[in-house]
DNA sequence: TTTGCTTTTGAACGCTTGTTCATTAAATTG
DNA sequence: CAATTTAATGAACAAGCGTTCAAAAGCAAA
């Protein structure tokens, strides 16, 4: 045999980003070996070379394409007070990263799985990110709504505890959705505030 | 040559432990190979089979080791208010971690490299410490000190927020322990007093 | 100094790894 | 229908994996 009926470029090539994506989200970047992805995809190792020229940039590109959809889609409405800024970022945060946990898995997780220069690319990503955030403190700070001593700190607290709703948020669990951000909302509206 | 001169079981033992702990630190667990930690050591690699019966051994004895430790220090005053308690809890649960960064990074990212049963022991050391701290949330909502809507939730933000600290700080750094502690405890008795 | 124990070596085991490539067959184009 | 392009196979490569074990050699006790 070689090539297959219904083999498509156009249908194979996000099947094995899909399979790489879960399969590094549950095993591991290391642990989680070529034939493994082809066998998801339903292929033979070779295959998968006409899709990545590599292992490495299977993981960075699904990393990249994380980092630049989190940037693109995260709201920066200026016209808005500090306040409902930091609550849009709060909600924004958790939703967005519900809805996509293996991307999320893997962006904290394999971060050293990355060669130096890969590496540098995510982390230049990450921080505009932390920015974004940081610059809605600021301004609170700046207009006398938010008492904080450091923001770059309360930053990370803040991006720390939030990416922490991952580790154990569930979709059809105790509770929806709405309720976790109402509520994670309310513990960063009274930890910035006077 | 066999033996090598110096060579003595209490010494090369714990040696072991602290070549396997840092590497898999860097490295993580599946990217670090047996004869990786035996170099470092300077030994080969079949002279650590003296010293674990397996690779997953190594990793699970370090593990437990230090969510056992994490467990012995956490401070428990029960004659002290809830909100001291709190205090007490967010001070130790960031120094201990701040000790000890590879440890925390190797516990909380190596965790789908264990096997199902020694998975299942280091959960349930993770989820006694939680309880630790949930108990504080509860006696403080009890005597009106505390006002959150859901303790169980409110642990988990607060734990992702501390443990938060070991991926950005350094000794030596721009900022003291003592201050960093100052502002997350700031953070944390705002966000959960009433 | 001899004896027995402890520790390490170094080779070997079977297996898996990421990657390459000539070959083959399906899909597409003219 | 024929010619060409695209996509997949499957074998092969050298290298590395965790683990075992007989042999060798330093160490401690007598």
């Amino acid at each position: 045999m070689a090539r297959t009926t219904g083999s498509h470029s156009g249908i194979t090539g996000p099947r094995v980003r899909a399979a790489a994506l879960r399969l590094f989200a549950r095993g591991g970047y290391a642990a989680v070996s070529m034939r493994a992805i082809a066998a998801e995809v339903g292929v033979q190792a070779g295959a998968l070379y006409n899709y990545t020229p590599d292992k490495q940039s299977l993981l960075f590109d699904l990393m990249q394409a994380h980092m630049t959809d989190l940037l693109a889609e995260t709201p920066s409405n200026a016209d808005r007070s500090a306040v409902q800024q930091l609550q849009d970022f709060v909600a924004f945060h958790i939703r967005f990263h519900a809805d996509r946990p293996d991307e999320v898995f893997i962006a904290y997780m394999e971060l050293r799985n990355l060669t130096e220069e890969n590496f540098a690319v995510i982390e230049r990503l990450r921080r505009d990110y932390e920015d974004r955030l940081e610059a809605i403190l600021r301004a609170g700070v700046a207009s006398g709504d938010f008492a904080v001593a450091d923001t770059k700190i309360v930053t990370l607290a803040i991006i720390a505890m939030l990416t922490g709703v991952n580790t154990w948020y569930r979709a059809g669990g105790r509770l929806s959705l709405d309720e976790v951000v109402a509520q994670y909302w309310d513990m960063v509206r009274k930890a910035v505030t006077a």
